[in-house]
DNA sequence: TCCAGAGTTTTTATCGACAAAAGTAAAAAC
DNA sequence: GTTTTTACTTTTGTCGATAAAAACTCTGGA
C-alpha cells in the first residue's frame, strides 16, 4: 500500500557521509571538497552542501565560512572530554530508566546481552550489537531528547573506537562487564549500575587514549 | 588587523531564521516553503536549504522527505519532556561547576546576577540577561559538549517562553529565586543549588504550561 | 636565501533553470 | 452521490554555470 520510502539525494547522502567519517574512512581533519564529495557520492553540489551543513550541526563536520568544510578533528583532549561527558549523562538516563523500566525493557535488556554474547568481538555485527545493548539499557529513559543526545555521544565515541581499531584489543573481559551491568540494572540498583556503567566507559578510555597516542606517534 | 570576518549568506539566513523560530515571528507547525524564505531573508534557494538543512538537526525544523519542511511543533507532551530533561542535565553540569569553578567563575556568577536584576523584567535585553545569568553559573562545567547540550535545551525552552508571552507573568519572585541559586552555588552546596535550579524550572513549567493551554484552547 | 607581489589556478558560494513529485480541482464513471 | 480519472498548479529537489574569494606559483628584486 504505502509507496517505498522515496528519500532524497541529500539524505541519501547524509547517511553515507556520516557512516565514512564515523567508520574512519575519512580522516579526522581531512578537507572535504564539495566537487569531490559528489563525484564519489553521484550528487551535485546542492544535496552535498546540505549534507554538510548537517553534519556541520551535529559536529562530525566542521565549517569554515568562505574556506569550505573539514572532518571533525579528533584528539585525546576531545575524547577525554566526550568521556567525561557520556558517563555523567548516561548515569542519569540509566538511572531514569531503572526507575521507570517495567518488564519489557527488562525483556529487551535480556536478549540484547545475549545477542551480545553470541557474537565474537571482532565479527562482522559486534559493533552494531555493542551499540543495541547500550541503546536497550537506557531505552526505557523516559526523554527522546536525552536519548538522542547519548545516542551521538555514542557515536562520537564509536568514531575514535574505528579510528583506534588497528591496535589490538586488551586482555579484558567485555562480556563480565556487561554481565555486571545488566545485573546490576535488572535488580534495580541505579547507582551501583551508574557506577559500574561509568567504570566501562572509563576502562575503554584508558585503552583508547594509549591507541590514539601511539597512533599519533607514528 | 584581522579582517572582519565574512560570513556567508547560508550562515546569514541560518542564524535569522532559527531567530524567528525561536522569538516565535513563525509559528510551531508552519510550513517552510524554500521560495518563501528565500524572498524573505534575500537568498537563493541554495542558502535557505542549507539552513534548513542545519536547523533540522538542531531539532528546530522537521524535514519531511519530498515534501518540503515545516516548523518544529511545539505540544504540551514536548514541552515536560524538554523540562525533565533540562532539570536532569543541568544539575549535573551546575554541579560539576561548583566543583570546578574558581574565583573568575565566582565574580561571572555575581556580575551576571547584578546585571539581571538591574534590568527591570520585560525590558528589552532581559531575555539576553536572563540567557546569560544562567550561562554563567554553568559556565566552569569542564565540558563544552555539555554545555552546548545545555545550550540548545535552553533554546527550545526559551521558544516556548515567547510562544507564551502573550499571557501575563503570575505574581512571583522570579529575582529572589535567582538569588538563593545564585546563594547556594558560590558556597558550594552542590547538591542543594541544584534542587533549586531544578525547581525554578519546574515553577516556569507549571506557569507555561497553563499558558500553552490557554492559547491552544483560543 | 628570503621575501613581496602579480598573475594564475582551485575552491567556494550562489544563482536561475528544469524535471519529478505532491497537491488540487474539475470531469467522468459507476 | 460517491468514487475514480484526468488534467493542471504548486512545490520540491537537483543540476550546471558563474562570480567572488582563497590558495598557489612563479618571478624579480634585495
Amino acid at each position: 500500500m504505502a509507496p517505498p520510502p522515496p528519500d532524497t539525494l541529500a539524505t541519501q547522502t547524509h547517511r553515507r557521509l556520516r557512516q565514512d567519517l564515523l567508520d574512519g574512512v575519512i580522516a579526522p581533519g581531512a578537507k572535504l571538497k564539495v566537487h569531490d564529495l559528489a563525484a564519489r557520492y553521484g550528487a551535485g553540489p546542492s544535496p552535498v552542501r546540505e549534507a554538510l551543513a548537517s553534519l556541520s550541526s551535529e559536529g562530525l563536520v566542521e565549517r569554515l565560512d568562505q574556506r569550505g568544510f573539514r572532518a571533525a578533528p579528533a584528539s585525546v583532549e576531545d575524547f577525554d572530554e566526550l568521556v567525561r561527558a557520556r558517563c555523567w549523562v548516561e548515569e542519569v538516563a540509566l538511572r531514569e530508566s531503572i526507575a521507570a523500566g517495567g518488564a519489557a525493557w527488562e525483556e529487551g535488556v535480556v536478549v540484547a546481552r545475549f545477542r551480545l554474547e553470541r557474537a565474537a568481538r571482532g565479527e562482522a555485527g559486534w559493533e552494531a550489537l555493542h551499540g543495541a545493548f547500550h541503546t536497550a539499557l537506557l531505552s526505557a529513559c523516559p526523554s527522546p531528547t536525552l536519548l538522542a543526545f547519548c545516542e551521538t555521544l555514542r557515536e562520537r565515541a564509536a568514531r575514535y573506537r574505528a579510528l583506534a581499531s588497528a591496535v589490538a584489543y586488551p586482555g579484558r573481559d567485555v562480556a563480565a562487564e556487561h554481565a555486571v551491568i545488566a545485573q546490576a540494572a535488572l535488580t534495580g540498583q541505579a547507582v551501583a549500575a551508574g557506577a559500574l556503567l561509568a567504570e566501562h566507559y572509563r576502562q575503554t578510555a584508558g585503552w583508547l587514549r594509549e591507541a590514539l597516542a601511539r597512533l599519533r606517534a607514528a
